[in-house]
DNA sequence: TCCGTGACACAAG
DNA sequence: CCTTGTGCCACGG
């Protein structure tokens, strides 16, 4: 297993239930702001407990071209989880994921006053 | 090590 | 809306 393998992972399994992410937006997220082909290559040898069906093309698209049968797990598994797609796309203004919540800094002012 | 291959992205036509 | 061409880069043979 490859550590570009295993950061994509690692991201990918943090994306929330009812939220989308893109190949592009994983990569720049991991660091790697061209490396979405990569990121799909990753995602093609994933295991099943990985929620790689949360990740769509750039235009909010599924981009499983030739396999019939995975587009349509990829957006039953996205419907079930309340994602709606319309004309094979996903509302990315909407369920986009924001991606991994940094540690909040402790720098509450009521601390200030302590 | 070199080379072809994409579950991509983006711009142009 | 397409469709094509180009850039990209990890992976596998």
């Amino acid at each position: 297993m490859r550590e570009f393998d295993r950061a994509v992972y690692r991201l990918v399994f943090q994306i929330p239930r009812g939220r989308v992410a893109t190949y592009g937006q994983i990569a720049a997220l991991l660091g790697y702001p061209r490396a979405a082909r990569a990121v799909g290559a990753a995602l093609k040898r994933c295991g099943p407990e990985l929620p790689w069906h949360r990740v769509l093309n750039h235009g909010g698209g599924i981009s499983l071209r030739a396999n019939v049968a995975g587009m349509l797990t990829q957006r039953i598994l996205l419907e079930r989880e309340g994602i709606p797609l319309r004309r094979g796309r996903v509302d990315l203004k909407r369920h986009r994921w924001a991606g991994p919540r940094r540690r909040p800094k402790v720098t509450l002012p009521a601390l200030e006053k302590i």
